[in-house]
RNA sequence: GUGGAAUUAGCUCAGUUGGUUAGAGUGCCAGAUUGUGGCUCUGGAGGUCGUGGGUUCGAUUCCCAUAUUCCACCCCA
């Protein structure tokens, strides 16, 4: 073997497959209780979409996008997430114009060119939630409980909820003045890349995991210390809306989140048993993204999940997820009585029952091992004999009890059993 | 992007102080007298010992580079 997978990338196979379609399946389960519809959208857009969506200053944008020129000439670029392609779905279809708030879900996979890293992929999969159109705490409330929910249905424990606020354009300004000001004299007590983000994004200085136990950083001003009364409004909003729904959840200034357009609310689940790769799920409100990609003002809110770290988060907490499972019934045949077999699987297959009947050159004795191998449920021996009679002994594989049964009441049982 | 570890059969791993046809367990395929699986036994297939150079009479083994994976940072989902 010489062609591998490219780095990052990883087959999902069919031991693995069950668990991501239940998972996949209890989300749109969740999404469409909460009246959340899919949409679908481009796996690649034109590169200024997500330089002006995502944000020029962010490490997305700077140097892990998977940027190409397509035939034409046009800069292309595989999504690193979904916000920026559902926002200008959005606009480009005219959904502002349907009844709003818009309340859009999607799974797709994104494309970041990362180094790796566990729980960390170039092509990664994210199941996530926009609310168009509605600038009030409720729907931030609804986005996050919208999660609860589903958290709650998997059965996952364990996951801690934060929150913070981040401000909007009033508020922001002269806290990041204040910051810097704060900051400036003890520019040398930081590391490296915080001295760097001082001049770029001075707010990704209090996330930064490297300083986390710097004095400095702990006793920094918090926006959420310095909101515009409209702001503090609002988040006072949301948490006794939280309380209101019964969830728990801890306020902590130094999310700042990763991506430019957040405004006011952001949020983040996070387990303690991903290890670094700690958060599951992010997001927050984007009051400014929609015109900044040239609609009219419009408030959302919204997140993203990582799947593949749900995964890990569930199987780290031994949550019972679906596997691999054998079909209901093998028919066993002989080289006289294959076409018949063929037959009657056929018409088990279309009475809706998982069947297999033998479609290789193998002896009885080998169709015996590979049924009991692939965990068929139940086995016929089909012969001369049962054909002849219409009737078929079946043979339930977990115990070795056999019952008789005319061929037409096969699928019936099966069913009911 | 930084630091560390690893890479031998589909999977989990031995091994060679450098020396003929590289091993085990497991899995896969087949058989153990004629139509009943799991246990057991027998046989078979499957490896350019990650890739490329170098040293050497000879390299899977030593050296260099490179790729990939994992761990810790960075960042994020």
């Amino acid at each position: 073997m010489t062609i591998r997978a490219p780095k990052g990338t990883r087959d999902i196979l069919p031991a693995e497959t069950p668990a991501w379609q239940y998972v996949e399946e209890k989300y749109s389960s969740v999404c469409s209780r909460f009246c959340f519809q899919e949409i679908r959208v481009p796996t690649f857009e034109q590169t200024e979409l997500f330089q002006r969506g995502v944000g020029d200053t962010t490490d997305i944008v700077q140097k892990e996008m998977y940027t190409f020129n397509d035939k034409g000439g046009r800069s292309m670029t595989l999504r690193p997430e979904g916000t920026a392609g559902v926002v200008r779905a959005y606009l480009e279809n005219g959904l502002s114009s349907e009844p709003s708030p818009q309340k859009l879900y999607y799974i797709l996979n994104n494309f970041r060119y990362e180094k790796m890293g566990k729980g960390r992929y170039r092509e990664f999969n994210q199941m996530g939630c926009e609310l168009f159109g509605s600038a009030e705490s409720t729907a931030d409330a609804e986005v996050i409980s919208l999660l609860f929910l589903f958290f709650r249905e998997l059965g996952l424990q364990e996951i801690n909820l934060k929150i913070n606020s981040i401000g909007c354009p009033k508020c922001r300004p002269a806290y990041l003045e204040l910051l810097k000001d704060y900051f400036r004299p003890h520019l040398g007590d930081l590391c490296l890349n915080c001295q760097d983000r001082f001049e770029r994004n001075p707010l990704r200085i209090l996330d930064c995991k490297e300083d986390a136990e710097n004095e400095i950083v702990k006793n920094a001003p918090l926006q959420i210390e310095h909101l515009c009364v409209e702001c503090q409004e609002h988040f006072n909003k949301l948490c006794t809306e939280l309380n209101n729904l019964g969830f728990e959840y801890e306020i902590d200034g130094h999310i700042v989140r990763g991506l430019d357009y957040y405004t006011r609310t952001v949020f983040e689940f996070v387990s303690n048993n991903v290890g670094t790769q700690g958060t599951i799920c992010g997001g927050g409100r984007y009051d400014g993204l929609i015109e900044e990609l040239g609609g009219q003002s419009t408030p959302a809110v919204g997140f993203a999940l990582g799947v593949e770290r749900l995964l890990m988060e569930l199987k780290s907490q031994n949550v019972k997820l679906p596997s691999q499972a054998g079909p209901d019934i093998y028919i066993v045949s002989f080289p006289d009585t294959i076409n018949q077999a063929a037959k009657i699987c056929f018409d088990l297959r279309a009475s809706n029952i998982t069947a297999e009947s033998n479609i290789t050159a193998r002896s009885f004795r080998a169709q015996m091992k590979y049924a009991d191998r692939i965990g068929a449920k139940y086995i016929v021996v089909l012969g001369e004999d049962e054909i002849k009679s219409k009737s078929v002994d079946l043979k339930r594989m977990s115990d070795g009890t056999e019952i008789k049964l005319e061929l037409t009441d096969l699928a019936n049982y099966i069913r009911e059993n």
